[in-house]
DNA sequence: AGCACGCCGACT
DNA sequence: GTCGGCGTGCTC
């Protein structure tokens, strides 16, 4: 024991629970601070890279310390904040360290070792190696160098660490630890001209010597006029693609001046993040009404720290949200702009951009891990190349993890959307919940915006947490939809439909289409997908992994397991009686796209699912066709209710609005009149009233009441009244637990007794354990546990049972491999 | 998550 | 008898 050595805790990207220690070298003591990433040697063999969360100096006992390897950043790229949010968001989650780690770092800040294998020259060989060994011996000599991984394939599926073992005890191999860097720099070639030809008459004498090559006087006249040549200044190095743009045979020509020595290259890198070449304009200016609601907004935000904006569709909440950005960015502070899903933001992007110009920088998935790790390193000071920090950053959910020294606001948009909560893999977050305290860590404010609020934040402004702002009419004074419910159990006995469509609907795409009008068709996927049934006995093809059915794929022939991605080509015969009559069944967007063509031939007509949006090119081409009116119809799924704006849509037709009424989900109902409320809010136009037709079964749901009179308020004071009779969220806290075995009694057996000390320890209501919709996925059985908490009960202490009824269970041997899953908040 | 160790069935 | 399959436990 050294005294007065210094010590680290790290974080590993790895689902473990807590710190681990490490020693910090001599000499680096006083560099190694809390955010900055080490490399560690974890286990026997593997190097991780480790995030620092705490410096120290006691010495650690009870277990032998390791030192720290190497220690990777100058500058923390991690602030004290963000990592006081990973604490916070471990807790609260009920998740590790690592796993916030994992999701909150792109892959290129996280490095990791592979083994690579080398052969030893001195192998003579007869030595005494088994045949088996020998052969594994001769690959690597093959090869030179190979990884463990590589060994593995090449010599079938078994396991070769017992070889490898052997051949290093005997010296035959060396075991080497590589460090993966992933990430790659963007380089440019830039070239420019020598120093010796900065004189005027060398220059011009240059210039005439290569009269016989016009190529290369071409690309030295070009160099000079790009790059402002003049003699004072020392020749600019310029971007070589640039200068040989348009010169035919360039890049030999270049050559040719670069054996001639009249031109000089290097290597240059850059940075990726695009500037955009935008005249800054100002915003637009609003109108009397969100003038009042950004007025009404100021002053909330000053009582309370939460304001939520419900604003109806088409209210211009985006432009108030821009004039909230730009008194943000006055007082120097910065801006987090969350939406739920990156990939309809085409049209808020160009808006921002319009205004901020290159102050905005965008963070989502969809973007490569090389462009995140230099956003990234713009908002941390750790970038290479010089680029100005962001003061705006608009993204999906995984924006909240990034480096933000000093948020003035948060701005959620489309507060209700379900894609703010990650249910896999953990860490189970609410984007919306972790935005609130992230702000809150900041001493900053959030601004949720929605036209269709959850109910859980409609209770909090009722309960006084947040301050509620309204905004009930729609931008340049446009008229709510008309909405219209067709009863499709009396549409079908009156002879009143055509396939899936009533008459009515037809009657007015028909109209819409005369009228050069556009049309939207709504259906929701979930519950809709076609599968194949036998006709003579009603066996429908299930994933042999999972306990779903098989969804058929059009495009490639296929059944497709949704869970665990597995795909078959279907059956010719049913398996369970051989009858070949098999048979498609479901309606799902495809088969809607076809029938409604036949109906409308001369109609250009479109779909927009998750099949055909698969890349965001196919995507901005569907939405350009429409905007630039080249479609007619469209046919979507929930896609279609995210965030876009047409302006010559008139009607809006949902083929089938009570199949998400009927799922068992508390939250079933919210859900299904969100959804609807948004896809109506689509249609309508500056001059006519849109139009809805909503086709249905069970017409008497009061839900439909409230959607025809644009009612949300009484929806949801309806709804509230239900979920307090009932006591579900926003009046309780819901854990769900997930138990997972191979076999399925084992899964059984584990959750009955999990559920048994859980209620044990808890005066929450415990229910289950059930199986859950879908019992089986990826060969693991399924069970499913629910904490119902009172608000009232201490949060923390149900998380502390929760985690010793864990752990008591997993004591029983014959259940200890049962595998816990939690999701707080469930969505 | 890896990776090592140890226990049991199927092959020479 | 051994090989190699998988279940179990540990990693600062």
């Amino acid at each position: 024991m050294i005294p007065g050595s210094w010590y680290a805790d790290v974080i590993l990207p790895l689902p473990l629970p807590g710190f681990f220690t490490y020693r910090i070298p001599s000499g680096l003591e006083s560099r190694v601070k809390p955010g900055m990433r080490v490399t560690v040697q974890f286990g026997n063999r593997k190097l991780y890279t480790a995030m620092v969360s705490k410096v120290y100096q006691e010495t650690p006992s009870g277990y032998d310390i390791k030192e720290l390897i190497t220690l990777l950043d100058d500058h923390p790229v991690v602030n004290e904040l963000q990592l006081k949010l990973w604490e916070w968001m471990a807790g609260y989650y009920l998740c590790f360290p690592g796993d916030i780690f994992r999701a909150a770092l792109p892959a290129g800040l996280k490095l990791e070792s592979e083994t690579r294998v080398f052969a030893e020259s001195n192998y003579s060989g007869s030595a005494d190696i088994p045949e088996n060994d020998r052969h594994i011996l001769q690959l690597i000599s093959n090869y030179g160098e190979a990884s463990i991984s590589d060994l593995q394939k090449a010599g079938g599926k078994k396991d070769i660490m017992p070889a490898l073992k052997q051949l290093y005890e005997k010296k035959l191999i060396v075991m080497e630890e590589k460090v993966l860097e992933t990430f790659k720099p963007r380089m440019l070639i830039m070239i420019r001209l020598t120093g010796s030809w900065s004189h005027k008459d060398k220059l011009h004498s240059l210039l005439d010597s290569l009269n016989k090559a016009p190529q290369q006087g071409k690309l030295v006249n070009r160099y000079l006029t790009l790059s402002e040549y003049t003699e004072k200044k020392p020749a600019a190095w310029m971007d070589k693609a640039r200068v040989l743009k348009g010169i035919k045979s360039g890049q030999s020509a270049l050559n040719s001046l670069v054996r001639k020595g009249i031109f000089e290259l290097r290597n240059q890198e850059v940075s990726r993040l695009g500037i955009p070449d935008l005249e800054i304009q100002e915003p637009v200016p609003l109108n009397d009404k969100q003038k009042n609601a950004l007025e009404e907004i100021r002053s909330g935000i000053e009582k309370r720290d939460v304001v939520l904006l419900h604003g109806v569709t088409s209210s211009g909440k985006t432009e108030i949200y821009i004039h909230l950005i730009r008194e943000e960015l006055a007082k120097g502070r910065q801006v987090l702009y969350l939406i739920p899903e990156i990939a309809l933001t085409t049209q808020i992007i160009a808006r921002l951009r319009r205004v901020f110009g290159a102050r905005v920088g965008i963070y989502h998935s969809r973007f490569s891990d090389n462009e995140r790790v230099e956003i990234w390193g713009n908002l941390s000071g750790n970038a290479k190349t010089k680029v100005e920090p962001y003061q705006i950053i608009l993204g999906a959910r995984s924006a909240l993890f990034l480096p933000f020294e000093r948020l003035g606001l948060v701005i959620v948009d489309e507060e209700h959307e379900n894609t703010y909560k990650q249910s896999d893999p953990s860490p189970r977050y609410h984007a919306r919940d972790t935005a609130i305290m992230l702000a809150r860590l900041h001493g900053a404010k959030v601004l949720l915006g929605s036209a269709t609020p959850s109910l859980d934040s409609y209770y909090n402004c009722h309960a006084g947490k947040y301050r509620m702002v309204e905004l009930n009419s729609r931008y340049l004074d446009m008229e709510l939809p008309d909405i219209t419910l067709v009863n499709l159990g009396e549409a079908y006995r009156k002879k009143q439909m055509r396939s899936h469509f009533s008459l009515t609907l037809l009657d007015a795409i028909e109209r819409s289409l005369k009228n050069r009008e556009q049309v939207i068709l709504f259906q929701n996927r979930r519950g809709f997908s076609i599968y194949l049934a036998c006709e003579e006995c009603g066996w429908v093809p299930h994933c042999r992994h999972c306990d779903v059915s098989l969804t058929y794929h059009k495009k490639d022939k296929s059944l497709v397991c949704h869970y665990c991605g597995n795909s078959i080509s279907p059956p010719s015969c049913c398996s369970g009686c051989g009858s070949t009559k098999l048979q498609m069944k479901g309606l799902g967007t495809e088969q809607v796209e076809e029938e409604i063509a036949l109906f409308f031939p001369g109609a250009r007509v479109a779909r927009l699912d998750m099949d055909t949006a698969r890349s965001r090119k196919s995507m901005e081409r569907i939405i350009t066709g429409i905007e630039q009116q080249k479609t007619d119809i469209l046919v979507g799924t929930q896609m279609i209710s995210k965030g876009l704006d047409f302006d010559n849509v008139s009607l809006v037709g949902i083929l089938n609005a009570d199949n998400m009424l009927h799922y068992p989900d508390f939250r079933a109902y919210e859900k299904s009149f969100q959804l609807m409320m948004q896809v109506s809010g689509r249609a309508g136009r500056k001059n006519t009233r849109g139009r809805v037709i909503i086709q249905a079964f069970d017409t008497g749901q009061e839900l439909y009441g409230h959607l025809m009179n644009n009612d949300y308020k009484s929806f949801a004071m309806s709804q509230l009244t239900e979920r307090k009779q009932f006591g579900y969220p926003p009046y309780t806290r819901l854990i769900e637990i997930m138990v997972k075995h191979k076999d399925s009694s084992t899964a059984k057996q584990a959750a009955e007794q999990l559920a048994m000390l859980l209620r044990k320890g808890l005066r929450s209501q415990v229910m289950g354990p059930e199986y859950p919709l879908v019992g089986k996925i990826q060969n693991y059985y399924l069970q499913r546990i629910l904490i119902k908490t009172n608000k009232e009960d201490s949060i923390i202490r149900v998380k502390q049972v929760l985690t010793a009824s864990v752990e008591q269970m997993k004591t029983q041997q014959e259940l200890s491999a049962a595998r816990i899953m939690v999701d707080v908040d469930p969505g």
